[in-house]
RNA sequence: GCGCCCGUAGCUCAGCGGAUAGAGCAGGGGACUUCUAAUCCCAAGGCCGCAGGUUCGAAUCCUGCCGGGCGCACCA
């Protein structure tokens, strides 16, 4: 069913024996033809013979006649295959019959640990927690359908100094008035207030400190004032993440507090390994290949010269509990670029010390940051940090103005309901549209544009489809023949038949960008194919095939997008 | 100073060893008695930052520059 795959396991051993070795064929998609291979131009030198010769061979041996009505060779030594209409149409039949698209669930199923999103209890979450959020939701969805273990961790920033500060200030305003403050969202407003009494107030100071060693410490009091904290903002991120339509329970949240008693372990075992160092009056561990600002050797921070521990050793105590304990093979790191140095050397520390070998690997999937119109890091109009909240509520308010406009026969709830799911998709589409590597702008009137590479386009294409099969009336059994005729019936189908591919090749490099660019190819695909098959008004075996591919590519379309954590709505 | 990321159409981005570098937007031209025009079609638009090198072949790999961003010991 995976038509790349397919030319590749019948070109393969073709190749294998005119090379007197394992090749690739290197199957592509072509503009001159359906597919090309490209492997007998880089296989010449090494044989010795012209490319074309060597084309021509593989030919010659490799069987082909089922599915290709045309294998030729072209150019400098190109395979030119061009895919037999019937097989063609037999292969877009038997998707239509899957369930699962072509997307057979893994034959060999991993745990998955994604760790992503991770807010700061008693913090605003701002753009920055944005792309965490929706690139490991992705992750998320997209490991879990092929059927991995997938554990999801929100590493929430839930310890450390600051909470002196913050519970001092919770015991001044009062509890009752503190939790309701924070259960509002008015997270900034309860960290700043908490800060600017720190700066200012010395008594104040002296209070954070003694509830930071209270903290520590176990006090029971203080330990209970603390939960109230963590458990306010749990709250809140919870709202938040329901409105983006994140998979993210509960369940999920593992602070950095809960690596406490594993802390004082890590650093014994690896001090029992020989790889710390007291340096500076600090515990470091020194993994090989890093070096700082003069040249020296870049410690990693194991344990503070207070004797206490900062983020490396709670790191290397939860990565140490994912392999171990949870029995994870594939750690996934969703945590902005910045910190990129930082992972490699806890990732280094942790192999060295026998917590991160083969065949677990751990990933850093760094991220860019969001950018304003201005082309600088997203602000808010007061210059801070804008709130996910904010933004979020304002893409629902356009998205819902804009379906109004486009179509003022929507009750208020159909408005509603389509402007949640566009809005939001439009958000975690533009994210998740472009390599996540490179910053991105966020531009309102880009992403929700209509036509392009946006949500909207795509939820519209969907919608398409469902208007169609709506109207059918009957539906169309999975048996039903496929036809193809017109060009855009056969690109509709090759594009259908791609998805497989597309989807293993994400699981693998978690490049979402990918599967984004994807389905728009297929939404642009299908609109073409809308233009100019018309669909209810063919007759007989047409009609019948038509509304297949209309359904299939909904259907298709639909597990894309869920794919990426984006909804689709039946009608706009 | 060292390290990492990024410089591709006016704008936003794909492409990251293969044939004539692709989309979308904006701008130009066309298609609505509609299976939802929130659409489609056509034309136009490029020293792929610069300079060397490797290769039969380089936007893609290597080296050096230039420009932008981010890191580089006790905050997470």
């Amino acid at each position: 069913m995976d038509l790349e795959r397919l030319l590749t396991d019948r070109l393969t051993p073709a190749f294998t024996a005119v090379a007197g070795g394992p090749v690739d064929p290197v199957v592509r998609r072509s503009p001159r033809a359906d597919f090309q291979s490209d492997a007998a131009l880089a296989l010449a030198r090494r044989l010795g013979r012209p490319p074309r010769e060597i084309a021509q061979a593989v030919l010659d041996r490799a069987v082909l006649d089922d599915v290709c009505a045309a294998a030729e060779v072209s150019g400098p030594g190109f395979v030119n295959l061009t895919i037999d209409d019937g097989a063609l149409a037999g292969m877009v039949a038997a998707l239509a019959a899957d369930d699962r698209l072509g997307v057979p669930v893994t034959a060999d199923p991993e745990t998955v640990v994604v760790d992503y999103s991770g807010p700061n209890v008693a913090k605003e979450m701002h753009v920055g927690h944005l792309r965490s959020t929706v690139i490991g939701d992705a992750a998320v969805r997209l490991l879990g359908w092929l059927g991995h273990r997938v554990v999801r961790v929100n590493h929430l920033g839930d310890w450390g100094t600051p909470f002196g500060m913050l519970i001092a200030h919770l015991v001044d305003l009062g509890e009752a008035e503190a939790a309701q403050e924070l259960s509002i969202g008015d997270l900034d407003g309860f960290y700043r207030a908490a800060r600017s009494k720190f700066d200012a107030d010395p008594a104040f100071q002296v209070r954070a400190r003694q509830r930071v060693v209270a903290l520590q410490g176990g006090d029971p009091e203080t330990r209970r004032l603390w939960r109230l904290l963590v458990e306010q903002s749990q709250r809140y991120f919870l709202t938040v993440y329901r409105l983006l339509d994140v998979t993210l329970t509960e369940d999920d949240f593992r602070g950095e507090s809960a690596y406490n008693d594993r802390l004082g372990a890590v650093v014994g075992d690896l001090d029992r390994l020989g790889l710390l160092t007291d340096s500076a009056g600090a515990t470091c561990a020194f993994p090989p290949g890093f070096t700082g600002r003069d040249g020296a050797p870049l410690p990693l921070i194991v344990r503070k010269g207070d004797g206490g521990y900062g983020y490396p050793a709670t790191d290397l105590a939860a990565l140490r509990l994912r392999t171990g304990e949870l029995g994870a093979t594939r750690l996934l790191y969703v945590v902005g670029l910045p910190q990129r140095q930082h992972f490699a050397m806890v990732f280094a520390v942790a192999g060295q010390a026998g917590w991160l070998r083969p065949p677990a690997r751990a990933e850093h999937l760094g991220f860019g940051s969001v950018l304003g119109p201005d082309g600088r890091m997203l602000r808010s109009r007061a210059g801070g940090s804008v709130k996910l909240v904010d933004l979020l509520t304002e893409a629902v308010a356009r998205a819902t103005a804009l379906a109004r406009t486009k179509n003022p026969a929507l009750d208020e709830a159909d408005a509603a309901e389509i402007g949640r799911a566009v809005g939001i998709g439009a958000i975690k589409y533009a994210d998740l549209a472009t390599d996540r590597t490179r910053d991105y702008v966020l531009d309102w009137e880009r992403m929700l544009a209509l036509d392009g590479n946006t949500a909207p386009y795509l939820q519209y294409a969907y919608a398409r489809t469902r208007s169609v099969s709506r109207r059918a009336g009957t539906k169309v059994g999975p048996d039903a023949r496929i036809v193809l005729t017109a060009p855009a019936e056969r690109a509709l189908a090759f594009e259908l038949l791609g998805f497989a591919t597309v989807v293993h090749e994400v699981a693998r490099t978690a490049e979402f960008h990918q599967l984004a660019g994807y389905l728009h190819r297929l939404a642009t695909r299908f609109s073409a194919f809308y233009e100019r098959c018309p669909v209810l008004r063919a007759d007989g075996e047409l009609r019948a095939s038509r509304l297949l591919l209309t359904d299939l590519t909904g259907r298709t379309l639909r597990q894309g997008l869920h794919l990426l954590g984006i909804r689709t709505v039946e009608r706009m």
